[in-house]
DNA sequence: CTGAAAGCGCTTACAG
DNA sequence: CTGAAAGCGCTTACAG
């Protein structure tokens, strides 16, 4: 029954007009105290609660953001999804997901997800080249919808984005090995363009190349199984005795092969990974990472977008999250 | 500009009423093929799309459905999540997601999920209580919102839903160790109370009492720091020589503790994990456990939920998919 | 402080 | 096969 109470209805059970009720539920402050209280009254009585759809047509706000995702699997985008999630909730916005695959049209989605009226987009997806990244921009402005970019770097000082330095990051956990003393280095990457990972190589070389070391990028695809065939005829008759792995699975992938062709970690290579996930903490040995606040950035990106989506002035539209090196049994 | 199109402009442009603009998009079989070709023509110029919320208002049909999740961080609600999204965009349909944390209230929840007008709902949040349970069922049913359940254990013939025999995965795996002449096997659960767990509880209880062996259910909490301390100091004096965990971490997290106290695994103790997640890939020793096609879970749940908008006919509401054995190294 | 009325952008009987 | 009109359930100037 409770879904089928309008707001005529409890005009009608309050005896004032629709406006009155619209009135008490979004300007409260402009109706006089006694006929607020009786309306707020027959609402819980009713349990009437606003249309939301109705309410967003007639508004033009649908309290809605899209969140464009491609891997949802990957723990970094269910745990941003988390903080995201916390946040909208907080605010009372809602979130809808849409998911770019590989064979969807980002752009034929950003259609859709302008066609469904959404308040502002929360953009995850970070395999996106330069093109599609104007593209998506330039639709999303055109359309007056906000846009923020979580743990995905994009060069544009007008675009808003949350994420770490991953730069840095790369920079400082190369360093370290090469401060231990370790002079062939590897940075175990992904075949597929992801744009943090970019940034994380581009900091890697800078170190190596300051120490005039020669960067080496090994990059295999995400997938575990294959991982391990690459690893081990790669890696086979070359020299190592450091490897940094974008994501924690790659670290604990190498380890394992590593190990098993008779290297001792951290003895014979120092292994650090990047995320700080449960995968570090349960491999043998455990891995030292750099921690990525991913939950916050979620919850921080999201934050921005209620800011942006309300026209408040932000005074930072770039946001630089703290990272940190975790050190374990690896390194 | 794309946006600012409505079917007004449409109509102008193809010099035919809104209702045909209309039904050549929501009942082309009802509009002459010439007159159809000249609105698709101009739809295309113009690059309309028809506002979600608009059509939602008029048409009593969102083409929305909400998705009700506890912990997203979960791999198995992650990989069911894009199950979910992959079949929903199939089917044009958007997914809202809804987070119910410990601290909000499921009902109040729920509440918003039928004010935003979805018309179906997926629950994947399997620790519910039956009380909460009923409410839901109840006040979807009031509102005529369709409701799957994926994932999630619950005992109502009238409730549609999509998993695998949990009972029977836990006898299965239980069986296969005492075949192999283990008779100490514990079952590492969790302290929380979820539905499938509970059933994983029943397989393994059922299959220990057949062969006259006491059933053995530890629990820990879900964090694996948390699980370690527990591990070392309540295994510390037990015998055992088999254990199935009811997630993959916590068996990962249970074979490495036991190895580290100098136990050999399978020699000592068989393990078992559940789900065939990354985990037991990259554990050493890796893991055997029961594969949970929760990704087919998550696609199926959503094809089900189509199925039911549409009142279409099926000839199954409790749909139960296969699993299997995956045998690895530590049992 | 409150109400009457227009409007948000569609869909859908109802006529013709 | 097509159009005029009502209506979906709200919000929001505009008067008063």
């Amino acid at each position: 029954m409770s879904s089928k109470v309008t707001i005529y209805e409890v005009a009608l059970a309050a005896r004032v007009s629709l406006a009155t009720v619209s009135r008490v539920l979004n300007n409260p402050e402009k109706v006089k105290a006694d006929t607020k209280d009786r309306v707020l009254r027959v609402i819980k009585e009713l349990g009437y609660r606003p249309n939301a759809i109705a309410r967003g047509l007639a508004s033009r706000k649908t309290t809605t953001v899209g969140v464009l995702v491609s891997d949802i699997t990957r723990a970094s985008v269910a745990e941003m999804l988390a903080g995201i999630a916390d946040i909208a909730m907080k605010y009372s916005y809602s979130v809808k997901l849409f998911s770019a695959h590989d064979d969807v049209n980002v752009i034929d989605l950003l259609k859709e997800i302008v066609a469904e009226q959404v308040d502002g987009v929360l953009l995850l997806n970070d395999e996106l080249d330069l093109a599609h990244m104007k593209q998506i921009k330039d639709t999303l402005e055109e359309n007056e919808i906000p846009l923020v970019l979580a743990n995905v770097v994009y060069n544009d000082k007008n675009v808003p984005s949350v994420s770490i330095d991953y730069d840095k990051a790369g920079y400082e956990i190369t360093k370290l090995m090469i401060e231990a003393g370790r002079k062939d280095i590897y940075l175990v990457s992904t075949v597929r363009k992801y744009s943090v990972n970019e940034q994380k190589e581009l900091g890697y070389s800078r170190a190596m190349q300051e120490s005039n070391l020669e960067p080496r990028i090994f990059r295999t695809s995400g997938t575990t199984s294959v991982n391990r065939q690459h690893f081990a005829s790669y890696f086979s008759d070359k020299k190592v005795d450091g490897a940094i792995g974008v994501r924690d699975s790659i670290a604990v992938s190498f380890m394992n092969i590593m190990s098993e062709a008779g290297k001792k970690i951290p003895q014979d290579i120092l292994v650090s990974g990047f995320q700080n996930t449960k995968y570090g903490i349960l491999s043998r040995p455990t891995l030292t990472s750099i921690d990525v606040p991913v939950y916050d950035i979620g919850a921080v990106a999201m934050r921005l977008l209620t800011k942006l989506m309300n026209k408040e002035a932000v005074d930072q539209i770039k946001i630089i999250l703290p990272h940190y090196i975790v050190r374990r049994d690896s390194m």
